[in-house]
DNA sequence: CGCGACGTTGATTTGCCTCAACGATTGTGG
DNA sequence: CCACAATCGTTGAGGCAAATCAACGTCGCG
């Protein structure tokens, strides 16, 4: 069941033949993350890429003030890992967390390379993934430079209103670039606005 | 000669034969930009991806107020387009200028079809670039919420000290997202501690 | 030479943070 | 199942980093 989310999602972007589909599906794995666990801990190597399937994950660093600074969240039909780890094989920069009981695939960085070997389509795939995040990923930059903090909070309510009723203020703050405190002054300005 | 400086630009990323390099490379074609020059206007579509041999670029957005919010500055060796607008043929949303007179390798969307279709290789040049490119973004908004605007100042400086010189304080206040007077008074603080 | 773009500087304002105190809600062990 | 702790959300007072606005000096260029 998992496995046909991953499908179809493949699909949307690539055009696999099912035989394909089906060999490149076999090789990832149905995991189980609880609530709170730690897919990737900043420093450690990560060693998988997954795609989940179920439950909500935060991808976040913490600096040297200890804050910490989420990246972005990921919900069914997303991806997670730290590309830089994962792709290289060093300390990784990034640590990923359960939000609540979650399901993910992963695959490991042995079989992502036969692959992308055996099947040049997967490097069209993730050529064409990796395309899309990084055009958001510049709308996003562009959008905390032209936007105040209240704008950037009604840009994500609005954008992932799913994503955003699994979360804290506290984690959407840490999204946003901005302070908790800050939020319940704008929510309290909706409030009276209304 | 311009296309001497491609061909070792793509063996630090992959693996290609002197053929394969050979073959690519003629697809690329050199053109002049004077400067001031605009190898693409927001809302016009993409036709091309270019590779800076020589000059130095500007890639922006003008938002609603009118602010210039600089994506990148891309001098030799560094690639321009806008990779939604040239892979959709959608209208773009970034601009790209000639800071200084230059010269660019481009390639049509046709070709690097083409090119993508013939030689799975070029798939996997691209999927790294494009990945690395993520990674660098991904540091830069964590950057931009954890450093203070005279920190990302310095960074800036220190990290890319030969695009700077070619800059004004204007480009690089909208590349960092801040004012040109706060810049100044930074440097003030700079001039004074010595 | 004179114009226009850029850099500087100071005065003032403001958006957002910090800190601290206090409810509300959630989770947990007895 | 309740009590208590822990975590989260709210509110207000005060502070600060950076923006805004305006004036002026300077440099490069037609």
């Amino acid at each position: 069941m998992p496995h046909q989310l991953l499908k179809a999602h493949i699909k949307k972007h690539v055009d696999f033949s099912e035989e394909d589909l089906e060999t490149y599906c076999n090789h990832y794995e149905v995991t189980q993350v609880p609530k709170k666990a730690f897919l990737l801990e900043q420093g450690n190597i990560c060693r998988f890429e997954g795609y989940v399937t179920k439950g909500c994950f935060r991808i976040f660093t913490i600096d040297e003030e200890g804050n910490e600074n989420v990246l972005y969240f990921a919900v069914k039909d997303w991806w997670v890992t730290d590309i830089d780890s994962f792709t290289n094989q060093t300390s990784a920069h990034l640590s990923i967390q359960a939000l609540e009981n979650s399901e993910v695939l992963v695959i490991n960085k042995a079989d992502k390379e036969k692959l992308y070997h055996e099947m040049p389509k997967v490097e069209k795939l993730f050529r064409i993934m990796t395309q899309k995040t990084l055009v958001s990923l510049q709308r996003r930059l562009i959008r905390n430079h032209s936007f105040s903090a209240e704008e950037r909070y009604h840009h994500f309510m609005a954008t992932y209103p799913e994503i955003a009723q699994k979360l804290t203020n506290l984690q959407i703050a840490a999204y946003l670039g901005i302070t908790p405190e800050f939020i319940s002054k704008i929510r309290r300005k909706i409030a009276s606005q209304k």
